[in-house]
DNA sequence: TGAATAGTTAGGCAAATGCTTAACCAAGAC
DNA sequence: GTCTTGGTTAAGCATTTGCCTAACTATTCA
């Protein structure tokens, strides 16, 4: 349980800065090298390799080396992780406001003017 | 288009936090004072204020007041936003795996030899 | 071999985060 | 009125972030 909200706490954080996103922005339109995914962020490699580390460890983005080069891939399992307590939580809630919308509706006659306002 | 970033930054960065998530966790089950949400994560009242007030900027919490107790209400379709950025990136990426999928097995007796380990 | 390229590590720094306590205001209960 | 409850503001503090530059390693090219 602990893990799973590490797991998602270190998901969320990697989502939440601007430049990272625009890597795996860029990592779903295919894989990429360290020095492609630092180019159009206008940051030093040393600052894109912090984020890539980030990206790793929350599972979002998985890399390998070959030669010189590290490529780096999506990892769309931990996005779907991700969209998928999102979801639950959405779903939950609207759930429990169609019920209150049907319980209003029932009861709608006796209320309605005791409140204008609504 | 820096506007929507700013936003997904801020939605992103409130999801980033585990008591965050907490309190939009008890919210999808009903609404909430703030005492209430204070209570079960064991901080302070302004620590758990200063939670809300992300989160209200955020969009994903709205709050309303009415004498001296504030209630707390989720937001969906900031969550919304939250999870359709992230199925893009993940729908993207999985349909350009399989085109991959599709040349591979296209392209597949002629190269199975070369590199066993795949 | 030597030069260029791709990545990596270390150290440092300003800003942002997440919390705290203390003090304060406002609404309801007595 | 005054006590209690619910919320709010202000100030301060330790930690984490996100970036940088400088120095280094490893691979490829000539």
């Amino acid at each position: 349980m602990l893990n799973q909200d590490a797991q998602l706490d270190r998901m969320f954080h990697a989502l939440a800065d601007a430049n990272r996103r625009s890597m795996i922005d860029r990592l779903s339109r295919g894989e990429h090298s360290v020095t492609e995914l630092a180019e159009p962020l206008g940051i030093s490699l040393p600052a894109t390799l912090q984020h890539l580390a980030l990206l790793e460890t929350s599972g979002l983005v998985r890399t390998r080396k070959s030669g010189r080069i590290r490529t780096c891939t999506l990892d769309t399992s931990a996005l779907s992780r991700a969209e998928e307590w999102i979801n639950q939580r959405r779903a939950f809630w609207n759930s429990r406001l169609d019920a209150l919308g049907e319980f209003l509706a029932a009861s709608n006659s006796e209320d309605s003017k005791k409140d204008p306002s609504a």
